[in-house]
DNA sequence: TGTGATTGCTTATGCTATACACAATCATGG
DNA sequence: CCATGATTGTGTATAGCATAAGCAATCACA
């Protein structure tokens, strides 16, 4: 379980490049690192982030807790797996395949949103770095690729990118949270009760905002607010790619 | 400790709020709910959010673990006050008033910004809902003065401001993190990692990208990627505005 | 004056991650 | 063919965590 391949990385994330086929003594191991994960994830996905400790996932598996560290250095590394195999492979654009990098981003971005709906608890998970397993790398690619004939530099392209799955992942989150919530405690409606806080005096802008119903308890606009948010970025770039152009 | 003022709030932050002024039997408190919050903000502050336990907070008071829950029925109560304060009030536009929206946008990322890298350890905190203590109510104040006179909807206002904090939010905890793993394991580098993790095969625009120098071990120019996005975002919003005036 | 609410404390419970030592296994070097 | 040493899974142990429950001291107000 030393971890150099050059890398510098752990030895279960090469794993997970496919990066560790050795033949070693001793007894063949009676797990492997992708029956590990699984177990995890569908116990995140059923039971939520805060089910998954080493603990519980080593019962699900029928399997002492310490077998576990025999796979994984720490609980961090299986948590990075975890969100590695929750993002999957991105969609691949099946048929119509979207013309201009705008559409492209545009999918990607409800492509990416879906992913995180579909699994919230990947939301619950810090984000404790730069992009570096598999999938998250895969969907990069993606990104990176509907911006091939825009002009960019290769730079601005790695931004663009972050910046939009920042935006997905940001806005995500907060639909999710207050979600869960509102269902938590029946009674907290986000915009009721800051009105009920908001001085007009001292916050005259948010109480207009209050006023003019921007915050509203209910949520049934969500995807038009997504939409809002997503399509001021995309704006954004096509700014600066006309810029270029010139 | 009953969460009843008509909010649906915990009373802890009510407290925040001002809203809590009552005189009761009993002996006097001992403590302050500020003097709790400030102690555990330093502690943050030296030692990051994971040496910040109940136990290890009331040692610093000199007091025993459970006499905190006398003044927050829970953690995660603690540690939203403690965002609030770390948070603190937004600086005011000091002498030279920033004129139009774009400025006064531009210098609130700036400030938000600023006020994250003086204290990282709020990026370690998950966000769990939609703002809704003072300070954080303070700055979206702030945000929204800004957009006072450009004729968007209060709604469409609300969510530049939420894009706007996303982002920044997003970016620092990034490069923060980025720069924490980089210190940790002095061998870490992102680029050169990658470069031997990615195929050029299957990920032919990473490898671009990599190949470009997108992806860059150091990070000296931080400050112009951050520009870079909030440059993007408000180009979009720009865009959106001229839409909306002819 | 005394009643009841409130404070802070002690103690206890059930979790958590993970360090360590050990027995069983098995590919490989002699 | 056999011994060596690496590797696996296990049981046990430690140090930490949030917080529930009960108890004694305090003090505003009826």
């Amino acid at each position: 379980m030393s971890d150099d391949s050059g890398t510098g990385l752990p030895a279960s994330l090469e794993a997970a490049w496919g990066r560790r086929s050795r033949t070693s003594p001793g007894p063949k191991p009676g797990l492997t690192l992708e029956r590990i994960v699984e177990t995890a994830v569908q116990l995140a996905a059923t039971e939520g982030m805060a089910a998954v400790s080493m603990v519980r996932v080593a019962k699900e598996l029928g399997v002492s807790t310490m077998a576990l560290y025999r796979y994984v250095a720490a609980k961090d590394e299986l948590v990075e797996l975890m969100m590695d195999a929750g993002i999957g492979l991105p969609p691949t654009s099946q048929g119509n395949d979207p013309t201009g990098w705008r559409q492209g981003l545009s999918r990607w971005a409800w492509d990416y949103l879906s992913v995180l709906h579909r699994h919230t608890w990947i939301l619950q998970v810090p984000i404790t770095g730069p992009p570096i397993t598999p999938n998250q790398i895969a969907w990069l690619e993606r990104g990176l690729a509907d911006l091939r004939d825009t002009g960019l530099t290769e730079s601005e392209k790695l931004s663009v990118i972050m910046l939009l799955s920042g935006f997905v992942r940001n806005w995500a989150g907060l639909t999710v949270s207050t979600a869960q919530a509102g269902r938590q405690r029946a009674t907290f409606r986000y915009g009721s009760t800051l009105s009920k806080l908001v001085d007009e005096q001292r916050f005259p802008a948010v109480s207009a905002a209050i006023a003019g119903g921007a915050i509203d308890d209910d949520q049934d606009d969500a995807d038009a607010e997504f939409t809002f948010g997503l399509e001021r970025i995309l704006d954004g770039i096509h700014v600066l790619m006309r810029k270029r152009l010139t």
